[in-house]
DNA sequence: GCCCCGGATTGATCTCGATCAACATTTGCT
DNA sequence: AGCAAATGTTGATCGAGATCAATCCGGGGC
């Protein structure tokens, strides 16, 4: 077999598979050279990416899952500052514990640990490659602007409609319908919106009774009302009161 | 005088002046194209860049004062996600103004729109540049995570607690003293923390009466209990309420 | 299949911070 | 400097969501 043949660990991978992601944009000699020096990682829930660890792999990229950015506080209030999914590249190089939070997993994660000498070297090398890790650092950071702008002043039913979309931009579209996958569960959720799972229950509920949506399960949800979920999302009091039952009449305040 | 003399706008810059930053990084021929295809721009209170204006000019780095994104709800109710001060890089390119706030300034803000096709050729050729531009973003993003976990579980105090070390981490160090400069008005952090001019100004009142700071000015403090701001900041609900008065004797429970 | 247990839901009560209102102070403009 | 408008502070009241408590699932292991 030539050196240069591409592993099977990469051929499985999505970060390879994707032709938008990492790894696909490496040439075959880079790639094997990156699979060499690289390990793949499976994660099940709960499981923490060890800050010993991270000393010797502090480049994370997500094959698969979700995996957690957690702030724990010290009388027990937890909190998740991001969700990072397929495709995202996490550079913890140098970055103090005192800014970063543990890095759990919500669920099964695979991921690959990159070696950082060849990450690098991609980086200086490879134009194509570095447009996309730095689209994808951008995209974590302007995620996290709009997540902080939402849970700064919103209420529980406007963060909770915002985060639905949230999760229907990030998903690949499964054709034109309007089920969204709901990727964590509801206690990792409440977490994320800075809520109690007892609120976040309430508000799904109520969206369901006003039939703006409907559970299909714990794991999805299909949109019944998209624009009527948006002006929710987008903290229309005369909607997310309620007082505005027949929905969607109302003439939107645009500034 | 030679082509590549560095010009007077970039000599009084503190992008060029603090080694640190940008364009310190630059070779001098570098630097003269790059200055020579961007554009300076002064801004005061409440100014906005404009979609229009960004368009021609996405890429934006911070000299001076504070600007903000600002996210605006349809009742009128306002949050900022996230303050840029000097020698942040903004990269606007491509991002759609669905997950963008307003960009406005909070004060005076010096800032220099940087020529897309520079920065992307600098970006390719200038490995130090590189690292500098990468690690700003990456600043940027984990900010944002920190932010997002601080105001999603914490109390009026404990988010002011964090806020003001925030405040502490990015200012350049006056030497040892815990003088704090509070770069925004009561009205802005209120909006960035996600609460209330009025709790803030309580939240204030609060901390300065359990000596734990003193208001220099409306623009400045003075820390006086590290340690006890600290472990409010981190969430020891002991201290945060008040019950532990006399401050700094129960042990601290790590997890 | 059945058991088991973490997570999800539902209901009752309470609290922190939002809101409203009045007043003080700072800032910006001429 | 002096005025007007914006910002900041203080006090009183109210409500959304946290908290507490009691079930109710649903899916993983044997």
């Amino acid at each position: 077999m030539p050196e240069t043949a591409i592993k099977d660990k990469c051929k499985r991978c999505m970060l390879y598979a994707d032709s938008r992601l990492f790894c696909a944009q490496l040439s075959e000699d880079e790639l094997c050279e990156l699979s060499d020096r690289s390990r793949t990682l499976s994660m099940k829930r709960g499981d923490t990416l060890e800050d010993e660890a991270l000393a010797h792999w502090p480049i994370v990229a997500i094959d698969g899952g979700v995996l957690s950015m957690q702030h724990l506080l010290q009388d027990g209030r937890k909190t998740i500052a991001a969700f990072f999914m397929r495709g995202d590249i996490l550079d913890l190089r140098n970055v103090t514990n005192r800014n970063r939070g543990a890095l759990i997993a919500l669920g099964k994660v695979s991921l690959c640990r990159l070696s950082p000498a060849v990450f690098e070297q991609v980086m200086a090398q490879n134009a194509k490659a570095q447009k996309v890790i730095w689209e994808n650092l951008r995209d974590q950071a302007f995620r996290a602007f709009d997540h902080s702008g939402d849970i700064a002043k919103k209420q529980a039913l406007e963060k909770l409609a915002s985060f639905i979309f949230e999760c229907r931009n990030r998903q690949e579209h499964f054709g034109k319908t309007e089920l969204i996958e709901i990727p964590v569960r509801r206690i990792d959720l409440a977490e994320y919106l800075g809520m109690q799972p007892e609120t976040v229950s309430r508000c799904f509920k109520d969206l369901e009774k006003r039939g703006i949506l409907e559970a299909q399960s714990l794991g999805a949800v299909r949109i019944t009302n998209v624009p009527l979920l948006r002006r929710i999302a987008n903290g229309d009091k005369d909607v997310s009161t309620g007082r505005d039952g027949e929905g969607g009449i109302k003439i939107l305040k645009i500034a």
